[in-house]
DNA sequence: TTGTAAGCGTTATCAC
DNA sequence: GTGATAACGCTTACAA
């Protein structure tokens, strides 16, 4: 049942037909309903394919991220999915992994089905150098892409990202503020965000008059228990420690199963914080101390963009939000 | 560019350029390096959406699913998308949330795009009730679906699901074995899965003698505060439990949280299992022992058996595994 | 092995 | 308002 069939039964062209199918308000209200009754006494349904040769768009557009079962990613995933649907756009998903190679392979997926922008979830999308972020500008050469807690400059793209770096600054600060002298900060990359992060740690503890004549910073393990093993160590190993930042909630919840397993009380003797809100924050006992980046807001702030850019309406290269403190059981009141 | 350009360029036909796009073994090694060298220079990559008219079908697949920031649930997506990718699939992902009426109409979105084939993933696709289930049989006559963690009998369309009864049979034994004598079972929904698992506790119960004269199945409000706080009013009502079986690993972090709150050991004087061994399990201290269910097998399997089914492949409607125990801390040891 | 030409089912540009 | 008809960029018989 294509196009074709149904002119002939309603008795118009084909032309008239299209017309009802994008409703143009150049049909007359007696051929509308005609062609209507006729659709739905069919069942027709227009081919997609067909349809998206015409129009050059199949108003879908491409999610890329690392890994979309990872706690933070997947809300990301999610509210982007859902806003993308609620203005009629489909969502193709694409997981990449961490490798270079893996990132420009896979993204030829969401090339060759055309999408109409893609979205790069996380900060670990762009590289350090340029001619390994060649695939972003690339690609922007094509279609819009957006930076979703990342950022890089170049036309066409578009970074949507909260702020790191004076998150982490405020909740150093609370902690040092709260009577802890020791402090060491935990991460797993130092991507875009992850040197932000890390600047904003740096920062506070230089506004609090604390020396940095040791490290104080560490890449640490994932997953609990070796980040709990790490910490273990690291105690082994003479570093003395009275509070733990983390750069992610994850961190944070092996840092809560270090204290717990060393007996160590929390917040008492020591102050632990994460970031992200996630469910690693809440599922603990003591619930963690952590920061709320606001996925939501900044997922629909950049499908609102998206949208507004496919308006041809001019659009800010980057879009900063602040993230704010939300205060749990791992850190001591003021 | 477009495949005229190419073929100019190249001195060949349109035709020899599809050729090789397709790689067909009917073209000579010789004009075969030519137009690929044609191809590279000018930089060029077929229409999808031409390509997608000619062959009818985008190669893509999609997702259905009632939340992707579900841990379980972005697991499954996670492990779907990646195998689809390896097939050379790209992924549509659609959330529904859980009211049929939304299902209904985000299944659309999918239907819409043409899609190759549906993953229905969660167990909160099948409904009570024929009618209801009415969507699921017109969709499967366009195209194969698949219900991963469901089961509906029909043509065109595939279960691949867990025994959850065996598997909550299992654990409860186990939990009974040990010296549990008052159990009690919590879940969320009674959907099709909800259901097995519910009767495997009922019977594990009744093997080992235990009457029933009061309740001991529990619809429980989901996140861990309301889990934690509805077993506590449970206490209060006077019902005793030495036992919690969950239907799920986010019900039993929330009985864990209850325990130590109300300074219950564990698991000496109450123990507490969960299932899906998703990071609620691990998260939570301390761990909690769980039923894995095998997320990543059943979403290769299924993509496996949807690759065969697009090779005219005859592939069987139902596909049953069984779950395991993981064994953690929130048991007693045989 | 290669080329010609007829689809595929729409949208869009003209005339009328 | 409506209808021919030409794109859109590919795949695929069928011929050569």
């Amino acid at each position: 049942m294509n196009i074709y069939d149904i002119s002939k039964k309603a008795g118009v062209s084909i032309a008239t037909v299209s017309r009802v199918l994008n409703n143009s308000s150049k049909v007359s209200e007696q051929t509308r309903r005609k062609v209507l009754a006729v659709m739905k006494e069919n069942s027709y349904t227009p081919n997609a394919f067909a349809r998206s040769l015409g129009l050059n768009s199949m108003h879908t557009v491409g999610i890329m991220c690392a890994d979309s079962s990872d706690v933070y990613l997947a809300q990301a995933i999610y509210y982007l999915e859902r806003e993308l649907r609620n203005n009629g756009y489909a969502s193709m998903l694409c997981c990449t992994g961490y490798q270079l190679e893996e990132k420009e392979k896979y993204l030829q997926l969401l090339l060759s089905r055309n999408v109409d922008a893609i979205f790069f979830v996380g900060s670990n999308f762009v590289e350090d150098t340029d001619d390994r972020n060649n695939y972003l500008y690339t690609t922007a050469n094509r279609i819009p892409i957006f930076l979703l807690n990342g950022h890089i400059a170049a036309p066409n793209i578009y970074s949507v990202l909260c702020d790191d770096y004076q998150a982490i600054l405020d909740i150093t600060n609370e902690v040092l503020r709260t009577g802890s002298h020791q402090p060491i900060y935990l991460y797993r990359s130092l991507s875009y965000s992850g040197r932000r992060k890390l600047a904003g740690f740096t920062d506070a503890c230089l506004e609090h008059g604390l020396s940095f004549e040791e490290e104080r910073s560490f890449l640490c393990p994932v997953s609990l228990d070796n980040t709990r093993e790490f910490l273990s160590s690291l105690e082994a190993n003479g570093v003395v420690f009275d509070s733990v930042i983390a750069a992610d909630d994850e961190l944070a919840a092996g840092a809560v199963k270090y204290a717990l397993a060393s007996g160590k009380s929390i917040p008492g003797q020591i102050q632990i914080t994460g970031y992200n809100n996630s469910m690693f924050s809440t599922c603990s006992t003591p619930e963690i101390t952590t920061i709320d980046n606001r996925v939501e807001f900044m997922c629909t702030t950049a499908v609102s963009l998206l949208m507004q850019a496919f308006q041809h309406k001019s659009i800010p290269a980057k879009t900063t939000f602040s993230g704010t403190v939300v205060h749990r059981q791992t850190t001591r009141p003021f």
